[in-house]
DNA sequence: GCATCCCATGTACCT
DNA sequence: ACAGGTACATGGGATGCG
């Protein structure tokens, strides 16, 4: 009997088994294997039912053993009986389930709608990338393994990565994979600085890139769009029967019907994109909230990994799983709707300029709810909440909160950008999207614990809070501007810093929850509604901090479909605006010199001085393109893409130019982006001094700027000679 | 034939 | 399929006007 301690890299489970991958301390990678049965429970419809079910259930030729238990059905209900059926293999388990759904004695179904790796993982109790104490036997069968508790540890499991990039030779916008050769495959670190490539004969080059993995020998395997670019270089190897050393395991790929995820068993992929925002530690993070396997938990959508953990949590009391419906399962009036649940509260803005601005934020305010409150789905009903036990929401998002303070907070004794400080932050900012999500999902029709009170409930206290927050900030002279959800905007004449930070103070004390001042601002604007500027616009706004940033939230800038030319002249016209120490002197100087610069901004632009490539927007394609119902013009781009032989699947991107906005074809009205480089393209001029206007309009409309009453749009090019007349006098 | 209004559709942002 | 709610741009039909 061998033993060794280690991390849990990767499992999977085939058959009748379950493959571990431990990355051993000493470094070496190590494939175990374990015994798995899947199984899942019924409930009868009537308790006379239970042994005509189980004496058929003995006989079923795949159903390896059936006990009667005594389980709870729903969070809430009482235990009741239920037969738990073994099933011998997971071939077969969807077979067994099928049969058993139709046999008219049966109510419900339970633990049937997760992973078996999932289920596999529940079992043991052991969260993918926790350090472990293992023994297993000459054919590394697992014998013994034991959880080693290293939660607070800030530095990651020694797991290693490799950043890797393809490059392919085609002449097509999409390449061929049985046509266009890879011509390079280049490797970074983790700044994205390239450190190796290789090149040349392609045959070679996949042999190099085979031994590179199979020398260093990495538990990660990361590159923007992993799947597809390993599928490539897996496919092209394929071509010129090469066996690549991608996978641990001896697969010869070669022959897999399927590549993905058979082939690169015993290495975890991972998107570029998680890996530079989150980083390996926030994945494990991720891995460890939910118990699902690194890979899976770094691409999941939130609410999925919470079911997981729900999942989790239930049966640790016992609670059997029943299976998801998604569908709406209650049925409201427009008044209940209207009346019972107004969300989180918003505060209308008090529109216009503002100087000296404290922002105070609750400090993970829905989550802190859950906990103080006992929020949960068996604990809430309509006007009542069970404080006897604490709740199965709040248990599980008290450990997390904890530990995401935990996070955040220890980052600060670290020196900035420092690894240990690097390592604290991702990990919070996983926990934290995750937070975040936790309430969003407690209301999630998807969510099969579901319970529309509890959702509210969150609410209500966030309302009250909000209000109570609103209230105590009014009794201590304080004008509240604006308030939304969580934070509360508040300006003082004459106050400084610490008077904003006395008064979250107060505030704290009062409610009980943490908040703190997030955010001082020198100059604020709080916006109207573009469409109607009759109304306030929430969560639009923008202004200068007193250490002399920009900060802005909602405006076109802070999208990343807005053009980089239009990026530029707003953050500049913002700098223009704010260059004051007084509001007066914005209204009296800057003002004016704001006009100017939008003026000057849309001469350039007539007059075609403008970079294509500046002109760029930059949208998404959500869906497949022939099920849009609307010509778009990212739409109409990606049409024009495709007719061109590139393949494009929801979720790419689509870059384009506007060329003939206004042009009755909408194939005449944009251009994509990636075939304007060898054409003498010229832009659309007036449509993108109109975006220009918007943007102005969304800074300057404040301070009575409007194109409208300017007379801009009705006869543009010798109305801003007026305008620079009128500006200059 | 056009300007204008209004709604449906779709994307991205915010918390 | 799998956090919800909000704001905005766009297309395209309906409507009104000369």
């Amino acid at each position: 009997m061998k033993q060794t301690r280690g991390w849990l890299l990767d499992v999977n489970v085939a058959g009748s088994e379950a493959v571990l991958w431990l990355k051993a301390e000493d470094g070496d990678v190590i494939r175990l294997t374990d015994k798995y049965r899947p199984s899942f429970y019924i409930k009868p419809k009537d308790a006379s039912e239970i042994e005509r079910l189980a004496a058929m259930l003995i006989n079923h030729p795949n159903v390896v053993g059936v006990k009667c238990e005594s389980k709870y059905a729903s969070l809430s209900s009482k235990k009741t009986r239920v037969l738990h059926v073994h099933v011998d293999s997971t071939k077969k388990y969807r077979r067994v389930l099928r049969d058993m759904a139709e046999d008219s004695g049966v109510e419900a179904l339970y633990n049937v709608d997760l992973l078996h790796v999932q289920w596999y993982l529940f079992r043991k109790d052991l969260p993918p990338t926790s350090k472990i104490h293992v023994s297993y036997n000459e054919r590394n069968e697992l014998a013994h393994l034991e959880v080693i508790d290293d939660g607070l540890e800030v530095q990651p499991p020694p797991f290693t990565s490799i950043i890797f990039d393809i490059e392919i030779s085609s002449g097509k916008l999409t390449p061929d994979v049985n046509m266009d050769p890879i011509s390079k495959i280049g490797i970074f670190d983790e700044h994205l600085n390239p450190i190796k490539s290789f090149g040349g004969d392609e045959k070679n080059l996949l042999h190099e890139f085979s031994e590179y993995i199979r020398s260093l020998n990495p538990d990660f395997l990361i590159s923007e769009g992993v799947d597809e670019k390993i599928t490539y270089v897996l496919e092209r190897a394929r071509i010129m029967e090469l066996n690549l050393e991608v996978s641990r395991e001896n697969v010869d790929f070669l022959k897999l019907k399927k590549l993905l995820p058979y082939a690169h068993r015993g290495r975890v992929l991972l998107d570029l994109e998680t890996f530079l925002s989150i980083g390996i530690a926030g994945v494990t993070e991720l891995s460890r909230f939910s118990l699902v396997p690194p890979g899976l938990a770094a691409k999941w959508p939130a609410g999925r990994m919470i079911d997981g953990r729900q999942c989790y949590e239930a049966i640790k009391r016992d609670v059997i799983i029943p299976q998801s419906r998604a569908f709406f399962r209650f049925v409201k009036t427009a008044k209940e709707v209207i009346f019972g649940d107004r969300g989180g509260l918003i505060l209308s803005p008090k529109t216009g300029l503002h100087e000296n601005v404290g922002v105070l934020d609750f400090e993970s305010m829905f989550p802190h709810i859950i906990v103080k409150y006992n929020v949960s789905y068996e604990t809430a009903s309509p006007n009542r909440v069970r404080t006897d036990k604490e709740g199965f929401l709040p248990q599980l998002t008290r450990n997390h909160l904890e530990r995401r303070l935990y996070f955040k907070h220890l980052k600060k004794k670290f020196p900035e950008n420092s690894q240990e400080w690097l390592w604290c932050d991702q990990r919070q900012k996983a926990l934290k999207g995750i937070l975040v999500c936790i309430y969003g999902y407690s209301g999630c029709f998807a969510n099969r614990f579901n319970n529309v009170a509890c959702y509210e409930e969150i609410n209500r206290i966030a309302r009250e809070i909000l209000v109570e927050a609103m209230n105590i900030a009014m009794r201590e002279g304080f004008e509240v501007i604006y308030a939304d959800s969580d934070s509360l905007f508040v300006k003082k004449e004459g106050a400084c810093r610490e008077d904003f930070e006395d008064l979250a103070g107060k505030i704290s004390e009062k409610t009980g929850l943490p908040i703190a001042l997030d955010k001082h601002f020198k100059f604020l604007v709080l916006l109207k509604q573009e469409s109607d500027p009759s109304l306030d616009a929430a969560r639009r706004y923008f202004g200068k901090l007193t250490n002399g940033e920009l900060f802005y939230r909602g405006i076109e800038l802070r999208r990343h479909d807005c053009p980089t030319f239009i990026k530029r002249f707003e953050t500049r016209l913002m700098e223009i605006l704010f260059d004051a120490e007084k509001a007066e002197e914005i209204w009296k100087t800057q003002c004016k010199k704001a006009f100017n610069y939008v003026v000057e901004t849309c001469d350039l632009i007539r007059m075609g001085k403008i970079p294509l490539n500046e002109l760029v927007i930059s949208k998404s394609l959500r869906r497949p393109v022939n099920n849009y119902r609307s010509l778009f013009p990212h739409v109409v781009a990606a049409k024009q893409l495709i007719q061109m032989g590139k393949q494009l699947k929801s979720g790419d991107t689509i870059d384009f130019i506007y060329v003939n906005a206004e042009h009755r074809n909408p194939f005449r009205r944009v251009t994509p982006a990636e075939v304007l480089c060898d054409r003498n393209q010229r832009y659309d001029r007036d449509k993108y001094v109109e975006i220009i206007l918007d943007a102005a309009e969304t800074i300057l409309g404040n301070f009575g700027f409007n194109r409208r009453s300017l007379g801009f749009g009705m006869k543009p090019r010798n109305f801003i000679e007026e305008l620079k007349l009128e500006i200059g006098s």
